[in-house]
DNA sequence: CGCTCGATTGAGCCGCGTCAAAGTGCGTGG
DNA sequence: CCACGCACTTTGACGCGGCTCAATCGAGCG
């Protein structure tokens, strides 16, 4: 990741505006907010984890490396979301900016002796990290378990519930990142795109905007 | 699951053995013990999650299943593990015995207790949890962007080093169970089982029974 | 206007799932 | 102790879903 105490004098993407995290209702860490451009990269695989980030607009994606080279999206990151807790001292996985994208970020040291001092922040950060892990469950429950349009509609549906007015979606994301997310090819998820279009079931006004024009048929698919 | 505080008529499983359960170093929490049948649940997904477990001896997975009904297993526990912590009042998955298990168990709400009186007991279940989550994300990656025989091969290497003296692994589950967990068949785990056998880099006394021949071959395998 | 990058579409192939049939080990009861 | 039954495993034949490879299309931009 790039310095935090250095302006890089390469561009104004840095700043130092004060911005703050909050882990739980009342508890808000002081920290600073900073710019990353599209894919540039937060922080990478082994890295140390000295920082924890909230999304304060754009999105963001967390990647890990199969050992033969390709890559899996764990996850993306909206505003709002916290990511970044690790449990070692190195990140196991890196994060890239999936649009531009500010971040506000704290350091984990004032984490942890905030959650030292602050019980109701402990209970906060662990709580954070179970609904993490859920949501890591989940995802390997759709990566084990669902074909190909089941896969897309679920993907669908979980943006639909988080990012939007739950029928207009617009996609921060490409169809190569939607594909490593779901553990697909572009062409699987350019053919299940199509295909729900086909059907009436969603509209796709532009390729990276999805209006949902019937949600029980996506439901449907989801379960398959 | 059933009631810790009533014997069950039906039989002599249930013990109230005084046991503990250790958070981490240093912290350690008075429970009681309980035996549990092969096959048999420990909790569903649904109920109260009112107790955290550890693996004394034995084995146990944990379960969701798919819209459609299959199964997917999302981790299995051996001695010294602990599962059950979740973030909701209600477990969202459920639990079973492997094989016949005594666990360890105590009160998620003394845990609670200890984790606000006790920063290291707060730090210890982060720890504890954020090591699921990593678990789980390296998981997602095996089903998302592995084949069959790197999906068994990565399975036995896992084993090989949690269980057992590194070269012989006494597999607790069945051809199903571990289907369930690469998210293959039954009869896909098998052909990897018996190709592997083939190219001399296990053998298989018995269907349970795993002997690593070449180790570097396994590793090979899983990178593929 | 043409270049480039991303998305779409099509044809063919391959790995894994499905279905079906033996084969194996173990506990139970005769 | 043996015979039987049951649950689990192995093996084979076949089909399908998604990957690969390749061509085309479309939008943003110099």
């Amino acid at each position: 990741m790039r310095d935090l105490g250095i302006e890089t004098s390469g561009g104004p993407t840095t700043r130092h505006v004060s911005d703050s995290i909050a882990l739980g209702p009342g508890l808000v860490l002081q920290g600073a907010r900073m710019h990353f451009r599209r894919n540039e990269e937060v922080f990478g695989e082994g890295e140390d984890a000295d920082y924890v980030y909230r999304v304060v607009s754009g999105a963001v994606r967390t990647i890990r490396f199969s050992s033969d080279g390709r890559r899996q999206i764990l996850n993306f990151y909206f505003p709002g979301d916290i990511f970044g807790l690790e449990c070692g001292k190195a990140h196991s996985l890196s994060a890239e900016a999936v649009v531009d994208a500010d971040l506000a970020l704290v350091r984990r040291s004032a984490i942890d002796t905030a959650a030292a001092q602050d019980a109701s922040a402990a209970r906060a950060l662990i709580n954070l990290v179970q609904r993490q892990l859920q949501n890591a469950q989940e995802h390997a429950l759709v990566l084990g378990r669902k074909g190909a349009g089941e896969r897309v509609a679920a993907f669908l549906l979980q943006l639909a519930d988080r990012v939007t007015v739950q029928c207009e979606i617009d996609l921060p994301m490409s169809r190569a990142d939607i594909a490593d997310y779901l553990a697909l090819t572009i062409e699987t998820v350019s053919r299940a795109f199509t295909q729900m279009e086909r059907d009436h079931t969603i509209a796709l006004p532009s390729s990276r905007h999805v209006v949902v024009r019937n949600r029980c048929a996506l439901e449907l698919l989801e379960a398959a």
